[in-house]
DNA sequence: CTGAAAGCGCTTACAG
DNA sequence: CTGAAAGCGCTTACAG
């Protein structure tokens, strides 16, 4: 027992390498270091030998030291600017769950919508080698992340919002396409009169959105009423205070296309803090299908971007760029997908 | 141009390496090296002009490589079951926000509640030497997994469930005190039969929160009726798969304690879908307020299990141990706090 | 399969 | 501050 105990003790002294290894089982080095790679030039036996004296050992492989000296990794970093947000949880678990199954660990960075921490984030990540990297770009892109990203060595992935110039595989949704559906769903439905609520005017999805909002009024014959467009910051509470301001005025709109989910959630508290009622008083239709949009009541009539779909997109974008770096640039752009429910 | 074309194409073949910024220094490598830590003890002068070698070669610092050397790591692990759950995204902020703060990278791991999932997780984050872990345990969890945390020798911190004879720090919330608070509260509002809806029955979160929702009926005289004990998974569709099944009853409660606000809200559509008013004919109060809690509609009464300060104070106690590793375990366990709202 | 050597990019330790 | 050497734990390449 006591030996035992001692024996214990050395071992989280001094870890077990694979040296130890193979003198444990009487095999060389490059013999163990075959194994721990299942190559299959190995003998059975030997093979069982090997692994008995690892268990025996308490050997743990070093992977860090093997991507060193191979020059490999097994690690990519996904950042994304807000984790609060069920849209990024929803592309981080498709980006999760498909770079997992395919074999890497993957480093998480929040940016919070700052330039300095993207940067930074994106240094760090660099600096412990990963083999890649998906990048949902912060709202307020400057050239100088472009002029980074061209000089990086490592695969970028760019998710959601695009950065001109940068020259990286690129995944996202049709904006405009989704705005137009959206809007038109409410034409259809008898509106004339239609708000565009929330969202941060310089980013290049708001900028989609106006567009689409755009065209399916002018299509329509509606003028645009800019009184009533109202930009804000992307958040609920963005939401509420742009329609406090956009009620505060005497010719309501009888509907009103949100920026996203997150931004009609604030929108509807606004109507109810109002005294009307949602969905019925004034009709909304939200921006991203987020698993909320369901389950709210009412339920919130929006346009699937397909967050999950989206991360898994782009995981495989990543995969196969970093399997296959010099290949062309690929640049996917998702259908959006209207959803119908009780908010409009 | 050519040239300057030619020599970056060069450094995307060969990674220049601090031996290289040293030599275009005109330093030694030792002296690059202290530069890139930050030591206090080399001139200004010569670091700025270091510095700039870097900058003009491009220099990135291989943080891998100088962990493997100084045996030590900048990365750390967090290890969660669900990544839809608001309670789990809290909570990764929560953890995420503080490690980085400290200078940690982190690498995510999802179980989805898999042993064999959680199992695997934990050695690849440990073979990429991280320097220590949070873990999340599943909600099934087997001696295997303790026996295996007891060898474990990177630092591990608990959270959320306790796994008994594990010899690790924990943070938690007091699940048995938060459930009570919760039915005491539907008590004093003159409910007599309150159900209590949801959750894995076998996990040690339900089991406590049972005994909180018997004390608290205990102590008003009011028995326990195990026909309106009805447990489900600890999900939305899991909330309203169970209150169809109570509500095909005939004896209704006049209130639903539920074991998580995502279960509540399965609830609450299951009561609509039976064409009642949640809130109205049957009183709800939810467990965790994650952030839906306070928006949806009815918004919900609910006991808050503090997601993000839970995920806070785990990487503090991980921060700790890293740098103490022999100090005695902690165990934290928060007050929750009764959000009373309208939905109750 | 073995064995000895070199090397991945860094840090450490030490004499000068 | 420099310089030369050793080493972190692994893989690579090669002669046997």
């Amino acid at each position: 027992m006591m030996q035992v105990g001692d024996f214990t003790m050395k071992q989280s002294k001094k870890p077990v390498t694979l040296q130890d290894v193979a003198k444990h089982a009487g095999v060389s080095r490059a013999t163990a270091s075959l194994i721990v790679r299942n190559s299959p030039k190995i003998a059975p036996e030997t093979r069982k030998k090997v692994l008995k004296s690892m268990e025996e050992l308490g050997y743990v492989y070093d992977r860090v030291a093997a991507n060193l000296r191979s020059k490999s990794s097994t690690t990519v970093g996904i950042i994304i600017t807000d984790i609060s947000n069920t849209y990024y949880s929803e592309l981080l678990k498709g980006v999760h769950h498909t770079l997992e199954k395919i074999g890497y660990t993957v480093l998480l960075g929040v940016t919070f919508d700052s330039v300095e921490k993207q940067d930074q984030i994106l240094s760090t990540m660099i600096e412990h080698r990963v083999g890649g990297v998906i990048l949902c770009p912060v709202s307020e892109s400057s050239d100088a992340i472009v002029n980074r990203l061209k000089k990086i060595q490592t695969p970028i992935i760019l998710a959601v919002r695009e950065l001109a110039g940068a020259n990286c595989d690129f995944v996202s949704v049709d904006y405009k396409a989704g705005a137009q559906m959206a809007v038109e769903h409410l034409i259809q439905k008898g509106h004339k009169r239609i708000a565009f609520i929330g969202g941060y005017s310089k980013s290049s999805t708001w900028i989609k959105r106006i567009e689409g909002y755009s065209l399916a009024l002018q299509q329509a014959g509606i003028e645009i009423d800019e009184s009533i467009v109202i930009d804000s910051l992307p958040t609920r509470e963005g939401g509420m205070d742009a329609v406090r301001q956009l009620l505060s005025q005497r010719n309501l709109p009888t509907a009103i296309f949100c920026f996203s989910d997150l931004v009609a959630f604030g929108v509807m508290q606004g109507i109810r803090e109002a005294g009307l009622t949602p969905g019925k008083d004034i009709a909304i239709v939200g921006f991203d299908n987020i698993p909320e949009a369901e389950i709210f009541y009412p339920s919130l009539t929006t346009v699937s971007s397909f967050a999950e779909l989206t991360g898994k997109t782009a995981a495989k974008l990543l995969h196969e760029r970093i399997v296959h770096p010099e290949g062309e640039n690929q640049r996917i752009i998702l259908n959006p997908e209207l959803m119908v429910r009780d908010s409009s």
